[in-house]
DNA sequence: CCTTACTGCGTACCTGCTACGCTATTTAGC
DNA sequence: GCTAAATAGCGTAGCAGGTACGCAGTAAGG
């Protein structure tokens, strides 16, 4: 009990645990189940996680689980630190917006890995050792802008809040498409039938000149419009640091 | 059968139904279901709508709902559109800027009043009349600033995006702060006991310079984080109008 | 008056989380 | 060694929640 004061999920993550036991051996490790738990979430959604299945799939009844990890909320916050693994170490000697970009371009591509990442409700700060590798990477980016270290963090929190919002309403977006893909290719036409134009104005004169005719290619509408919003945010933050820094 | 191309959940929330109908009269309606459902999830939150629960409020069985909704996910969307209501009208001749930041804080103001809005899943563009209204409000805004239709939406969408995932992320902090304040009064302390200066640079230095040491006063923190990435947000916008517009 | 469409709803099934307690196993201490 | 304590796996069972199905009763159309 030396991590007296550690909420338990937290040393989980952290392999903070007396290692003498007294019982029989594992046959079961929290890295085991952590692996069986992302790799049904990679191939059928966070919705397709189960105790059962997770159990199942290591040939273990749902309840030995119970013996690694308190309940299936703890179980998500864990696997979504592993998740995200580490990010790429910033190459050396970039300025701050530069090493921004990449920060977000590097967690864009780990969330594409595990799409489900953006999905799992979040209960507090990144407490995972993954997560705050994360937030020290875009910290460690803005250490010669001369911002006040609340600054800086203000300036990550609303970075990551970009990022990750801009993720879950793509992959929202995307899994619509994918379940109904006439709903979206006729979002144009519907609008033309049931937005009044004294009502919307703003929105009937976008789709009168043709914005969403063409909602083919998703993919890369979306890479465009995640790139647009984070060069908007970016030049926020430069003329912050043109006023502050 | 006249609104035969659209989707169903998208006819009931612009009311659009055939009107003779042959059967016993509904001793229920769409509206009395959904108020039903919005009434306990400002109470209890979104996880304490049930089927059953929306009915016994109302009296009725669970199953007498299925004859006006299609499945609980419908409702979802149908509550969340109505929730959400209409903004505010624009005062007349203001500035973008002006305009979009009294967007931001209706929006603010608006899911404040139903929390659990943030919570719910989005699979599709906003189709409802309410979201609708948000969204030609927002692109109203931006109507004189010469911005071609296409980048306006581009515009709007990261700003929803940013504001809907800062509301998101206040709300599940708040939630787990509820849950849990001393894991939060802690999360420096916790990171002084398990963030190694080595592998954690910036982090480390941020804790020591007492940034996460008093986390006291959690709503006018996230009122103020959530204007100053807005903010940033919008300087951006104004780089991009004079760049393009 | 009979047919038809439609509403309310009881029943039943299925999935999912997890509290509880039993049994077997391993180690600590004597 | 031997006993007691601690611990792993797991079977059972309870509870909650979504919804398919079909029946019964009701109001409008012909």
């Amino acid at each position: 009990m030396e991590n007296n004061e550690l909420p338990a999920d937290v040393a989980l993550m952290w392999r903070l645990r007396e290692t003498p036991r007294r019982g029989p051996k594992p046959s079961l490790t929290l890295d085991d189940i952590v692996a069986s738990a992302i790799a049904i979430a990679d191939a059928e959604g966070l919705a397709a996680v189960s105790m059962a299945r997770v159990a199942e799939r290591l040939g273990n009844s749902t309840m030995a689980l119970y013996r690694h990890v308190k309940s299936k909320d703890d179980l998500l916050v864990i696997m979504s630190d592993a998740a995200i693994e580490r990010p790429e170490p910033m190459p050396e000697g970039v300025d701050w917006r530069t090493g921004l970009t990449f920060w977000a371009d590097g967690v864009l591509t780990a969330i594409r890995r595990h799409p489900w990442y953006a999905k799992v409700p979040i209960s507090g700060p990144p407490a995972g050792p993954n997560n705050l590798a994360w937030f020290d990477s875009a910290l460690g980016v803005l250490a010669d802008t001369g911002l006040p270290e609340e600054a800086k963090v203000g300036v990550v929190m609303g970075l990551i809040t970009y990022v990750q919002g801009q993720i879950r309403m793509a992959f929202d977006l995307a899994a619509g498409y994918a379940d109904n893909p006439d709903a979206f290719r006729r979002f144009g036409a519907t609008l033309r039938k049931v937005a009044d134009p004294r009502v919307y104005p703003a929105v009937v004169r976008t789709v009168e000149a043709g914005v969403f005719d063409e909602v083919g290619s998703f993919e890369e509408d979306n890479e465009a419009d995640f790139d647009f919003g984070l060069q908007l945010y970016l030049d926020g933050v430069a003329a912050f640091i043109d006023r502050v820094g």
